[in-house]
Order: C-alpha cells, then sequence, then structure tokens
RNA sequence: CGGAGUGUAGCGCAGCCUGGUAGCGCAUCUGCUUUGGGAGCAGAGGGCCGGGGGUUCGAAUCCCUCCACUCCGACCA
C-alpha cells in the first residue's frame, strides 16, 4: 500500500463552525445539524430525528437488546398513560417527578363559541393521567398480579418505549422533553438477587458502551442526593466529554423494597409466608448519541463509532461525468463488502467530487472509499479513514481492501475508545481535600476532580459545590467507596 | 422560573438608532464551462419583516402587548 495523501502548507478548513474550541455548545449543535441526526420540532423541548440518526438508534437499540436478552430478560409493552393514582402511590416518587409531568385531563375536543377547538368541558377525564416519565408505577402494578408465588420470581422485563419529563430547558440528545430509551424491571426473591442484577445490568450498559459505542466511562455508585427518588442504591456511568463536563450514561437501580410496597408485590415464599419481592429498573435512552457526538466528533463533525454506525464505509465514485461502468464497478465492490456483512453504501449522487467527500465526513462515516477512472482501470481503490483525516489515505488494490476492511474498521472502534479512555485518565485530577479542590475549580479547570469521599461531609461542599456549579458524579468502583468522582455536568 | 439575547426568502445575516414600501451571502432552478479536498460566469424563482394592538399621510424601523426559540443559571436521563 502506498500513502498518496499530500501534505500542504495552509491550515485546512474545517466543515464545522465554531470548532469546539471556540464554542463547544454551539459546536454540537451544529455537527447534529451537518450530520442530519435531528432538528428542533414545532413541539416545544421534542426533537424530531430524522433518518440517519434514527437509524444510529436502531443500531444502538439492537446491539443492547441483544445484550439484555442474554441474560434473560425479556421485551413487554406497557401503556404510556398512567393513572394519576398510581403515580401518587410512592411519596419519595412524586416528589422526584411530579413537577415535570404532562397531563392527560380530556378525551375530546370540540369548537367553543370562539369557533376554536377547545378540550370539551364535559369530556373531562374522571381519573386524569400522566403521560409516563418512567414506568416503575405501572409496570409495578402489573408484576403485583403476575407474581404469587417465589416461582414466578425473578420477573425480568424490559421495554422500550418513549417516556415524557417537562424539562425546564432541553437540548438536542442530551435533554428533551420526550425522549426514547429502553427501562427494564426486575423483581426477586431476595434483596442479595436484586442487588446483584443491578449491578449487573450496569455491566451489559458498560459492556454495550466499550465494545459497540467505543465509549469509556466511570462505573460507580450515586451519593444519596443523587439518587432516583424511590431507590436505595444508584448505579451509574459517567463518561467524560470532550469540554470536561459529565455525561450521565445510563443507570441502574436497586429500588429494594420501595415499589414493592407500594404496588403491592407479594409473594408466597420458600417458607409458606408472604412477602414483599425485590425489584430494580435500569434504562439507557437517546441521551447516549449526545454523548457518542461530544465524545468522538472533530471539528470536520460527527465521528460514528463503526459498530453502531447506519453506514460502515461509502463509496464514492469519482467522474467527470456519468460513467455507467465505474457506478456498476462501485456496486459490485458494495456488494462484496456487504456479503462480509459490512453495512456499505455507494453515493450516486451527481454532486461533484469534494461535496460527496464533505457529505460523508460530516457524517462520520468510519471509512470512505474513492474510485476514479484511471483506479478502475488498475483494479485500485483510494480510502480514508474518519478518524485520522486525509493523512490516512491509502491507495491500494480492491483485493487487499477486501482483505483487510473489517480489520480496518476495528481498528478504528479501538482508536475511538483509547482516545475516550485518554482523555478519561487526563482530564481528572486527583485532590486531597475541599481546599484543594476549589483552587483547581477557580482556575477555570475543566474536568473531574477526584476526591475523597469524606470532602461530601465537610461544611462547606454544598456551598463550594453551589459556586462552581458542580455535582458528585458518582463513587467510582475502582476505589472501592474511598473515592468520590465531582465535576459538572449535562 | 431568574438573567441575557434573537425572531426579516430553505439556511445564515444586514437594514431599525435617524419611519418613505425589501436587501446581501449560501442554497435552489436554467444555460455554458469545469470536476481526485467545499468550482466559475450569466440569468431566474422565492418574503403576511414572529402574532396582535397602537402612533403616523406612511411602520421591518417608534410605542404597548403577547408568543416562540437560543445561550447562561436553578430542576433533571
Amino acid at each position: 500500500m502506498t500513502n498518496v495523501a499530500t501534505k500542504t502548507d495552509k491550515k485546512p478548513q474545517t466543515a464545522i463552525s465554531p470548532t469546539r474550541a471556540e464554542n463547544f455548545p454551539e459546536w454540537y449543535q451544529e455537527v447534529i445539524k451537518a450530520a442530519e441526526l435531528a432538528e428542533n420540532s414545532p413541539v416545544r423541548g421534542c426533537m424530531i430525528i430524522k433518518p440517519y440518526g434514527y437509524a444510529l438508534w436502531e443500531n444502538i437499540q439492537k446491539q443492547l437488546d441483544d445484550r439484555i436478552k442474554a441474560v434473560g430478560v425479556e421485551n413487554a409493552y406497557f401503556p404510556l398513560l398512567i393513572p394519576l393514582s398510581f403515580i401518587s402511590r410512592e411519596a419519595e416518587h412524586i416528589d422526584g417527578f411530579a413537577k415535570e409531568c404532562a397531563v392527560v385531563t380530556h378525551h375530546r375536543l370540540e369548537k367553543n363559541s370562539e369557533g376554536k377547538l377547545v378540550p370539551a368541558p364535559d369530556a373531562e377525564l374522571e381519573e386524569p393521567f400522566v403521560i409516563r416519565p418512567t414506568s416503575e408505577t405501572i409496570i409495578g402494578d402489573a408484576m403485583a398480579r403476575w407474581t404469587q408465588s417465589y416461582r414466578d420470581l425473578p420477573l425480568l422485563l424490559n421495554q422500550w418505549c418513549n417516556v415524557m419529563r417537562w424539562e425546564m430547558r432541553t437540548r438536542l440528545f442530551l435533554r428533551t422533553s420526550e425522549f426514547l430509551w429502553q427501562e427494564g424491571h426486575n423483581a426477586f426473591e431476595t434483596a442479595d438477587e436484586a442487588e446483584a442484577d443491578a449491578r449487573k445490568m450496569l455491566d451489559v450498559y458498560n459492556d454495550l458502551y466499550v465494545n459497540a459505542l467505543a465509549l469509556s466511562g466511570f462505573c460507580g455508585e450515586k451519593t444519596a442526593d443523587e439518587r432516583f427518588p424511590g431507590a436505595i442504591r444508584t448505579y451509574t456511568i459517567e463518561i467524560m466529554m470532550q469540554d470536561g463536563k459529565a455525561l450521565q450514561a445510563c443507570t441502574s437501580h436497586n429500588l429494594g423494597q420501595t415499589f414493592a410496597k407500594s404496588c403491592d408485590i407479594k409473594f408466597q415464599g420458600r417458607d409458606g409466608r408472604e412477602q414483599l419481592a425485590w425489584t430494580t429498573s435500569w434504562g439507557l435512552s437517546t441521551r447516549s448519541i449526545g454523548g457518542l457526538i461530544m465524545s468522538h466528533g472533530d471539528d470536520d463533525g460527527l465521528i460514528m463509532p463503526p459498530r453502531v454506525a447506519p453506514v460502515q464505509i461509502i463509496i464514492l465514485p469519482i467522474m467527470k461525468e456519468k460513467n455507467p461502468a465505474l457506478l456498476e464497478h462501485a456496486d459490485h465492490l458494495k456488494r462484496n463488502l456487504q456479503a462480509l456483512g459490512i453495512r456499505a453504501k455507494v453515493d450516486t449522487s451527481d454532486d461533484r467530487a469534494p461535496d460527496k467527500m464533505w457529505r460523508a465526513i460530516k457524517r462520520g462515516i468510519p471509512i470512505r472509499v474513492e474510485i476514479g477512472e484511471r483506479e478502475l482501470a488498475e483494479g485500485k481503490l483510494t480510502f480514508t479513514r474518519r478518524d485520522l483525516g486525509r493523512e490516512s489515505k491509502t491507495t491500494c488494490s480492491e483485493n487487499e481492501f477486501l482483505e483487510s476492511a473489517q480489520n480496518t474498521l476495528d481498528a478504528i472502534h479501538e482508536e475511538l475508545l483509547n482516545r475516550s479512555r485518554t482523555r478519561a485518565k487526563e482530564m481528572i485530577k486527583n485532590v486531597t481535600s475541599l481546599a484543594e479542590l476549589k483552587d483547581i475549580y477557580q482556575s477555570n479547570f475543566s474536568g473531574f476532580v477526584k476526591a475523597p469521599i469524606a470532602v461530601l461531609d465537610d461544611p462547606d461542599y454544598q456551598t463550594i459545590k453551589k459556586e462552581y456549579s458542580l455535582s458528585a458524579r458518582c463513587i467510582p468502583f475502582e476505589d472501592e467507596g474511598a473515592t468520590v468522582l465531582i465535576g459538572k455536568s449535562y
């Protein structure tokens, strides 16, 4: 293989403006726009996920769904609307979600005296429904009916659905009023089983993040004030974004008997006595896409991790005018790649070559293949890795490419994962006291601080936390409870 | 919900201070020339200037009032 990349003195232009360094939040929005992942909708706080973005979500779903099923969980579906009385059953739960619930109060519209469509006054529901912000209560209600004996346990359920939380401030993928997710709900006979399950599901998520999304995060436990309303323990993966902020990438909760109590999930045990079940819940949402963008993207836009990329290899025929032989050749290469299990596509548009290239770059397609008319004659092609950029431009024979394509995709995955790992390491500072922590954030540090767990009890902690808009991200497993990771977050 | 800002062509913006009836760039369409890192020339189409009310002979521009969105906080996946 020969490297044909040309070196130029002038600074290469970036596809995304502003750059990450200039304005990270705006860069983020621009990347989404440029990659055509999603856009804001006419509905406040709700996004339209465009075909390319939805294809990405479907791949994440597929990868996670397989893993969930592999540990014995079954998919089911529960209603979007939850009776208000269900939500009110759990006091802590209400405190957590009441402020952000959308409520359905009527079942019919009619025209008023001004000819405007309004909810019909005589069509008011006896009991309002809440659009699910999460489904613990309605699934718990079903579990109560499905669980009579210890032989009915464990009960392992998952649903893929949308939920709604009326957020004050929204951002595409990271925080939207409506979002897509999976929520798993498991019930067990013993406390130990539930605890082990909450940990196990976090491992499942971590496997997804590391091996499918090429993201390395910190697995750990949430502190008491960051816990899910109603949980006795919440586990999380916190991922370092390029601007040093944390993204809570998923959560897994040990709910103890909280919901068993309020939903009445009882069973007759091995000893013949009636007892309450122990439950867990665990979720991962479209927010993972936000994490992927903010971790892997660069100033030219998105970089798709190969294993969830909707298109893994894009083939660009480079031609002066429509060249049927070249198009046929490109299509043939595509079919050969597909036969290897690779998601390949030919850009058949009649756009100019540079436009095709930039579109592929902005969409983050892992490998871009260019075939020109000279190369067609020689049986060669040129490919470029998205993660390494134009310097990686390589010309080789088509056979060489076919043989190495899967390896190259794996290499891109490893490269992205390494970057994520390295960033997590480099952007953490260890401190021994709260005073030291304060000094660091005072000097405009962006990243996490790892502090002794005792700082949480320091009387000044709450003040400093507020002053620098910090929060305890998690108590990382790696230090077995001795430390806490603190940082800014999304 | 507090603070700041922005709503003008599909997108990005100027015009507003100092009222006179709509402009630029990109995109789109047509034609010709180009084509291995974002093409050039010529022409064309496209606007209830966020909504409502007021002042005025006349409002994108001034005043009042809603509404929406973005950013920074608080709340949160």
